[in-house]
DNA sequence: AAGCATCAGCAAGACGATGC
DNA sequence: GCATCGTCTTGCTGATGCTT
C-alpha cells in the first residue's frame, strides 16, 4: 500500500502505552507493505514518545508527538529517506517544508487523529498534520486561504526543539550517530531576530471599566452571572492565572484559601505554575465582591478559616470547574462588554475587547497597579514571578520607556 | 548578561457527555 | 431537550535553569 497522503501515526499517551497493531489495521497494512525501515523508525518514535509521556508532562507529550509525527511522515512520504541518514541540508529542507507545507497537508479545524469504526481505530479523514484557523476577532465571513499558512516563530522553534530532543534520545540509544537538527537550527533562514517592542496584552482603564460595569449589570439582572462577575473581579484584582481558580488533579481551590493574618489583613493562598504555592494580598476593595458571590450561593459573610466549600462552583453538578469553562465565562462577559462599548464609544475604542482573553485580566490588573506606583517588588511577589526581571520585561518595559522618551525629542531640522 | 534548552501553561474550536 | 461542562486538539506564550 503506497502512502501518498499523511495519516495519523500515534494515539494519545494512554493508548500508546498498550499500542497493538491489531487495533490499528490501517497502520498495520502500511507498515507491513512498505520498506522495513518505516516500521523501525515508527518504533523509534514510539519508544521516544513513551519515554516522554512517562517522564514529562502530558502537554509535552502532545507537543512532541505533533512534531515527531510530522517529521516521520515527511521522511516517509516526501523525502523517502530514513532519518538516521539525514544531514543538515535535509533538515533545512524539512524546515522549508514546515514553513510552507502542501495544501493537502493542512486542515482548518481541530480534529481527533483516530475514530473508532467497527471496533477498530481508523484514521480520521478530517485530520491533517498542519492547521490554519481564522482569528477569533475576525471570525465572521473570513475566507481561509491555506496557501497563507505560516508557522509562527514559536512554532518553528518548538519544531526544532522537538526534533533535537528526539535525535538526542536516538543517539543515547545508539540508533543515530549525530544530531543534524542541532546544526540546522542555527542556519535556518526562517528565523528572524526579533527585538521589536512588544505590545502588552491588556485592557485600557476605560475598557476595563466597561467589562466590570457589564459584569455587574449582568449579575444584577440574573443571579446566574454572579459567578462571571466574581471570576473577572478575582482575575483582575488578584492577578490570577485562569488555572489558579480551576480544579486540578493535585489542587482544589476552596473558600478556606482566603485567610486573615494577625493584623486582619486578607490573603489568598494559590497553587500556581510549576507547582509553586504562594499567598496573594487581597485588597479591601475586593471583599464586597467575595461576599456578594458567596451570598448568591447561600454562604454567609466572609470565609472562615478551614472552610472547605469550593471556591468557584458549577451551576450543574458538583465540584470545581476546569479552566476551559472558566475561560468561557470570561469570554461571555467580554462579548457583552464589547457590544456595550461599541454602541456608546464606537467600534474603534471597543476593538481590543474582541481580541482579549482571560489572561489579559492578569496583565491589566498588574499594569494598572504599576501605574499607581505600587513597588515592583510587591507586585512581582503577588504575581508569583521568581524574579523581578520577568515582571519588568513583561509588564513595565522600563528600558523601552526610557528609549521612547529620549527618542521623542529628536528634531527634523 | 545573553542565549538556549526545556517544559509548563494558556487560547479556543470541535464534539460529546451529563445534569436538570 | 438543551444548556452546561469536560476532553481532546493545535497553536501561542511564559518561565526557569543551565551554558557560554
Amino acid at each position: 500500500m503506497l502512502l501518498n497522503k499523511p495519516v495519523p501515526l500515534y494515539p494519545p499517551y494512554v493508548d500508546l502505552c498498550d499500542f497493538d497493531f491489531d487495533d490499528y489495521p490501517e497502520l498495520d497494512k502500511i507498515f507491513s507493505s512498505n520498506e522495513p525501515w518505516w516500521l523501525e523508525q515508527f518504533n523509534w518514535g514510539k519508544i521516544f514518545l513513551t519515554y516522554i509521556g512517562r517522564n514529562k508532562s502530558a502537554h509535552t507529550y502532545e507537543r512532541f508527538r505533533n512534531d515527531v509525527e510530522r517529521f516521520l511522515l515527511w521522511s516517509f512520504i516526501e523525502k523517502k529517506k530514513p532519518i538516521d541518514q539525514l544531514r543538515k541540508s535535509d533538515l533545512l529542507e524539512y524546515a522549508d517544508f514546515c514553513w510552507q507545507p502542501p495544501v493537502d497537508w493542512i486542515g482548518t479545524s481541530n480534529q481527533e487523529r483516530f475514530k473508532i469504526t467497527n471496533g477498530y481505530s481508523a484514521a480520521n479523514e478530517l485530520w491533517f498534520p498542519y492547521k490554519i484557523q481564522a482569528p477569533k476577532s475576525l471570525k465572521a465571513d473570513y475566507v481561509i486561504d491555506k496557501k497563507k499558512y505560516r508557522p509562527s516563530q514559536q512554532t518553528l522553534s518548538s519544531m526544532f526543539t522537538a526534533i533535537i530532543v528526539f535525535y538526542n534520545y536516538l543517539m543515547a540509544e545508539d540508533f543515530c550517530i549525530g544530531n543534524p537538527a542541532q546544526i540546522a537550527k542555527k542556519d535556518c533562514r526562517h528565523f528572524i531576530i526579533d527585538s521589536q517592542v512588544k505590545e502588552i496584552k491588556r485592557l485600557t482603564a476605560s475598557q476595563w471599566q466597561y467589562v466590570l460595569d457589564t459584569a455587574v449589570a449582568m449579575a444584577d439582572e440574573n443571579s446566574m452571572f454572579e459567578r462571571n462577575l466574581f471570576v473577572i473581579a478575582a482575575l483582575k484584582t488578584l492577578f490570577l492565572r485562569i488555572s489558579e481558580l480551576s480544579e486540578r488533579p493535585n489542587w482544589s481551590p476552596t473558600m478556606g484559601h482566603f485567610w486573615q493574618d494577625d493584623d486582619e489583613n486578607w490573603w489568598l493562598k494559590v497553587f500556581g505554575k510549576s507547582r509553586k504555592l504562594r499567598d496573594i494580598t487581597v485588597p479591601i476593595d475586593f471583599l464586597p465582591f467575595l461576599e456578594r458571590y458567596r451570598a448568591s450561593r447561600g454562604l454567609l459573610g466572609l470565609p472562615s478559616s478551614n472552610e472547605n466549600s469550593i471556591l468557584v462552583e458549577k451551576v450543574r453538578g458538583q465540584g470545581g470547574m476546569t479552566s476551559r469553562h472558566l475561560r468561557r465565562l470570561v469570554q461571555s462577559v467580554f462579548d457583552q462588554a464589547h457590544e456595550n462599548m461599541r454602541r456608546s464609544e464606537g467600534e474603534n475604542k471597543a476593538l481590543k475587547l474582541k481580541e482579549a482573553s482571560a489572561h489579559w485580566l492578569r496583565h491589566t490588573g498588574a499594569s494598572m497597579e504599576i501605574e499607581r506606583g505600587r513597588p515592583l517588588k510587591d507586585i512581582s511577589e503577588d504575581l508569583g514571578h521568581a524574579s523581578m526581571a520577568t515582571t519588568d520585561t513583561v509588564y513595565v518595559q522600563s528600558e523601552n520607556k526610557k528609549r521612547a522618551e529620549s527618542g521623542k525629542r529628536r528634531k527634523v531640522d
